[in-house]
DNA sequence: AGGACGCCCTGTTCGC
DNA sequence: TGCGAACAGGGCGTCC
């Protein structure tokens, strides 16, 4: 499921794909996908233009449209994630796997080269559209701060001013922190042995201070994965994500709860309550 | 105001 | 074996 260090290597292989080529053509192939605009509006804003900068925000992926244009934004839902494709091959998905299954196409974006950029979202829990400018966006969407761009203070501040709150769904939510998951918000809590139902008033400095650290440590790493997990540390806790699993600290069987609607796996001795 | 909860959606896995 | 139920889960709308 695409968080930030998903996202953010979905906007490298755009840069690295799909700037400065002139869009001939938009195929929606499944209107229902778009949000708060039209297929003929995105495509009368888009055909005839380049994508010239992707900007990411959080999970938010930011296309800018020619020199003024307006902005096509993607969200990626559950299982969405693109592919680059020249004469209906696929020369690279953005897992950089050639061999990965090209269906579920929503969004088809095609070049003057003959090359096209394919937004897929198997699940439709994902959104794209078109935004006036990244600040209407961000505002539009009340997104918070990046979780990889916020500064050590500003973490601090924002999570102490839901003090109340119980930690993983104030670590999700994206008002706060722009771009942890699910996934990533069990990864942090772990790796800082913090229970995910603990009230943020009731964890020591020293233990906010870990936070800040492996969130910023464990969406970096996973950036520079590329965000292929497999190649994270063996004593990561996303890699026991299923039943009968065992703590790779201890050995403890992994506890598995419902905390803020959301599937939560943790090691009931290591994060203890 | 803000927290809890149900629902959207579809492919896969599970259970009878 | 076969088919329906349960599950996965980010975000948003609703309710209290």
């Amino acid at each position: 499921m695409p968080e930030l260090p998903e996202v953010e290597v979905f906007r490298h292989f755009v840069e690295e794909y799909a700037l400065n080529k002139n869009v001939t053509a938009v195929e929606i192939l499944k209107p229902k996908i778009l949000q708060k605009t039209t297929p003929d509006a995105l495509k009368s804003a888009v055909e005839g233009h380049p994508f010239i900068r992707a900007e990411r925000r959080g999970k938010h992926l930011l296309l800018e449209v020619g020199k003024k244009g307006p902005w096509v934004f993607m969200h990626f839902g559950l299982t969405g994630y693109l592919s680059w494709t020249k004469n209906g091959q696929t020369l690279v998905n953005a897992y950089g796997d050639p061999d990965r299954p090209e269906d579920h196409v929503r969004v088809r974006f095609d070049f003057a080269d003959g090359s096209e950029l394919n937004f897929h979202e198997m699940r439709m829990f994902g959104k794209l559209g078109l935004a006036d400018s990244l600040e209407e966006y961000v505002s539009r969407n009340k997104l918070g701060p990046d979780a990889l761009a916020v500064d050590e203070k500003t973490f601090h501040e924002r999570l102490l001013a839901k003090a109340k709150g119980q930690i993983k769904p104030v670590l999700m939510d994206q008002a706060v922190f722009a771009g942890i998951g699910n996934v990533y918000a069990d990864e942090m809590l772990y790796q800082c042995r913090v229970h995910p139902e603990k009230r943020i008033s009731e964890i020591d400095p020293k233990t906010l201070k870990c936070l800040y650290q492996q969130m910023v440590e464990v969406l970096q790493k996973t950036v520079d994965c590329n965000a292929d997990r497999t190649c994270l540390p063996k004593g990561y806790l996303l890699h026991t994500r299923h039943k009968n699993a065992q703590c790779p600290r201890d050995g403890e069987k992994i506890h598995i709860k419902e905390v803020g609607g959301r599937t939560t796996y943790f090691c009931p001795k290591c994060q203890e309550e």
